[in-house]
DNA sequence: TGACAATAGTCGTTATAACGATTAATACTG
DNA sequence: CAGTATTAATCGTTATAACGACTATTGTCA
């Protein structure tokens, strides 16, 4: 494990190195993005919109508030009021007063929204398999770790899916 | 080098580990991308004109043609004359129709936006170190290959800065 | 050379994002 | 139990992004 086994594949460049992973982080979540965007525009969903859906989707019946959406977001949305808004007037979603607290506005995901995600699912993990298949399963694994330690620094996270 | 040593961090998950990187990409891009912008915002800059006036930067004093700039972006935009406009009202930038092909402009970098770029220099040095000094060198060497990696598969890669 | 295609950039329009201030309901505190 | 702080969401406004259609210049080829 601790043998010389860098194989110096770039010069070590020890000023450039942090910016490196920066750019390179990037310009990789664009390309991904960017494809899950044109996969997207079919159905007239942004993929603020569809995260929300998974979301959801992936929260009880019950409904979730504004608030918890708007942290387990992939991309943070400033203005999630209207971002609902747009969504609820095209039926994906139906809102509600909290019974408890009525400072709270319950989201749910409607059978409609159920079902324009459903029928993403298949596009969407034919797209990640297009855009990742070449990668061996330990890449994969070893990229998603080192992503996640990434950005263990300064987020609060949110309880996941 | 093959001995069974997975550590079995996470359950190995073959059904969502694509999605895992998917998401963890995309998330990591945005915790990043987000520290810049709050950098950022003082200036008056978005992280695309900071991006432009980086590439500019670069290039030579000769200038660069519009769509060149828009290929070497870290995020496309679309629309990249009026974000030029902008940057050229606040006299960071100077544009010129080219002489011997007059259908291209020609963008260069004033010295006032060379200023500018200046002064954020070691503030953006200085936040990358603070976003990602937690992870070894080695491992950012990792994750940094592991990016261009993942990405080779359907990007046009322009000539780098 | 003259028609047609390709390329570079611009512009009109619509929708969305971003920022701050604001309203409403609940929690705290003396 | 009144006053203040906190939290949840909304709204007004401005700037920006996104999508096409459009203009001008150059290349191609019969």
């Amino acid at each position: 494990m601790l043998q010389k086994r860098t194989p110096a594949r770039k010069p070590l460049a020890p000023e450039t190195l942090l910016e490196d992973v920066f750019v390179n982080l990037l310009r990789t979540a664009d390309a991904l993005a960017r494809g899950a965007e044109v996969l997207l525009k079919s159905t007239g969903l942004s993929s603020a919109q569809y995260n929300v859906l998974r979301i959801l989707r992936g929260a009880g019946s019950e409904g979730l508030a504004c608030s918890e959406i708007a942290c387990r977001m992939i991309s943070r949305d400033p203005d999630m009021t209207r971002l609902l808004d747009r969504m609820e007037s095209r039926g994906l979603i139906a809102r509600a007063r909290g019974k408890e607290d009525r400072r709270v506005v319950k989201t749910c995901i409607t059978t409609e929204g159920l079902r324009v995600l459903e029928k993403l699912d298949a596009p969407v993990r034919d797209l990640h398999h297009r855009q990742l298949h070449h990668l061996p399963a330990k890449q994969l694994q070893q990229l998603s770790r080192l992503l996640e330690r990434a950005r263990s620094n300064g987020e609060s996270s949110c309880s996941p899916d």
